[in-house]
DNA sequence: CTTATGACTTTCA
DNA sequence: CTGAAAGCCATAA
């Protein structure tokens, strides 16, 4: 595995529980702000064997909305998962949104 | 080595 | 406002 994905679970387990942070956010945080895409991968492909204690859902896209196209990983799981952190999450039109205003992780 | 792909983001029409 | 296209970069084949 490369150092890449370490960093990727290394940023996201910094997410405060209560947070949540896009994909954008993780990359820069590792050094590279353009591998957006590459936040996603590492996570997705962490997902299939072992989960390390990693918050991956707190990790969704700029637009505050669940982008989850692996169907293994149902989005209304996801969204169990935030608003028992306290995460308010909307529904609408068939996708979970979660208001970055108040819930968007802003590390100093 | 080259090509293809993707839990994204930004820009342009 | 909505939608399409390109940019990006690590990994796999």
């Amino acid at each position: 595995m490369g150092n890449f994905y370490q960093r990727v679970y290394l940023a996201v387990k910094k997410i405060p529980r209560g947070k949540v942070a896009t994909y954008g956010q993780i990359a820069a945080l590792i050094g590279s702000p353009r591998s957006a895409r590459m936040v996603g991968w590492a996570l997705h492909a962490m997902d299939g064997g072992k989960l390390e204690h990693i918050p991956w859902q707190r990790v969704i896209n700029r637009e505050g909305r669940i982008s989850t196209t692996c169907l293994d990983h149902p989005p209304e799981e996801q969204a169990m998962l935030l608003e028992q952190e306290g995460i308010n999450i909307t529904k609408r039109d068939s996708a979970y949104w979660i208001d970055l205003d108040r819930f968007l992780w802003q590390p100093k």
